[in-house]
DNA sequence: CGGAATCCTCTTCGATACTG
DNA sequence: CAGTATCGAAGAGGATTCCG
């Protein structure tokens, strides 16, 4: 017997502040890089699994039922014919956002050069545009993006002055790109021009013209100068 | 031998990613918590311990040192005659902000009632302040504000349409307020009327008018309806 | 007395193996 | 594919001790 006990009540801060209580529910570990990845939209579990290298599965399995506890995440089953069991953000996860975005503002000042340790998950970087998105500079423009990256496509989509990033295949983009990750990392750093990787074949559009890219990285890639304001 | 060895670098999630760096840096048990506290200020060793009920010497210590190799914060020497040690966040620790006050906002939604096993820590409060305050209201309002909980004195200073929160004796405050947390509480969350708290005698007022919680309480308490904006 | 280092126990993590 | 079971390693928590 005994089957399910050991429940020991999840550890908590035991403060009465709101921070706290936020940390009791997202601080442990992965579980704030499990939202990011969310935040993109209704995952499987191995999709989850494989983009947290490291996680194990048993941590995921772990966090995804607290998470789904707590009220973050639900599962759904899709519709035939897929039929896959998926997990969503609730909108208390989806209200997250801004505390994910305000530590990714914060975090790019310890990125650095990648270490030779360090994966890059393209899943990152659709999150972060949503963090470094220049208002100014998309005014007026109207314009949906396919960006595919490995074996993953997102949709990255303007309009109203707004940006909104998910992993889906857009019904009718504007533009469709192709890239590796390396190529959609140096483009957000700016450390290639997209005239530039697209002479080299390392971005190869389809459906859109060749100016489609450099408006998308004007909008939306990393600024030198990210946090001012003293 | 092996006195200092096992270094073992500490544990990352080796993705390129600004959030995933940023939890490498304060993803730690405890951290943005000792964070949080010292957004009010520089605080000794012993003054961290006890805002901090159940964080053990020994981690205290440890994150300390963390800290402080990550460049988040700086340990002073404290001019005679005091001349203790005091731990200070750096421009890097500063920036965090708002960081902290967007999970705080987000974890609001979780703080219910007390619970029995809770503690109410007053520097909570004076944090949270920066993240409910509400800039239409202090319009036009410049005052400086005592406010002691307990054996802690806190500055709380409306000036040019924005807030400041600090641990520390003001200069020359406008009004002098004294409570205990459990009135703090009360009264940020509006569960009591200051005109009530005063007749009450919860709250000692030396140097000032009565409207001067009034208009405190008016600003900086929460609001029912936080996070709003769909 | 403030500021830690040490020791010990318990929980969590991380990796792999295994099952419905 | 979606998890559970298992187990060694690391981290957390508490008490005590040490140092200046």
């Amino acid at each position: 017997m005994a089957t399910r006990a050991a429940k020991s009540a999840p550890r908590s801060y035991d403060q009465y502040c709101a921070v706290a209580r936020g940390l009791d529910v997202i601080g442990d570990r992965w579980t704030l890089l499990l939202v990011r990845d969310l935040l993109l939209g209704p995952k499987r579990y191995k999709d989850l699994l494989s983009g947290l290298p490291g996680i194990g599965t048993n941590l995921l399995a772990g966090r995804l039922r607290e998470l789904e506890g707590t009220g973050l995440i639900e599962r759904t089953v899709l519709p035939p014919p897929a039929g896959s069991t998926v997990y969503q953000l609730t909108e208390a996860g989806q209200a997250l956002e801004p505390a994910v975005v305000a530590l990714g503002r914060w975090g790019a000042r310890f990125l650095g050069q990648p270490r030779k340790t360090d994966v890059m998950v393209p899943r990152a970087y659709f999150v972060a545009m949503r963090g470094v998105f220049d208002a100014q500079a998309a005014a007026g423009i109207t314009e949906t993006y396919e960006v595919r990256i490995a074996d993953l496509v997102f949709e990255v989509r303007l309009a109203g002055g707004r940006l909104t990033t998910s992993e889906r295949r857009p019904s009718n983009p504007d533009s469709v790109l192709t890239m590796d990750v390396d190529t959609l990392n140096a483009l957000m750093f700016r450390q290639i021009k997209p005239s530039a990787a697209i002479a080299k074949g390392r971005v190869k559009i389809e459906k859109g013209d060749h100016k489609a890219l450099e408006r998308l990285v004007r909008i939306v890639a990393f600024h030198s100068r990210l946090s001012s304001a003293t």
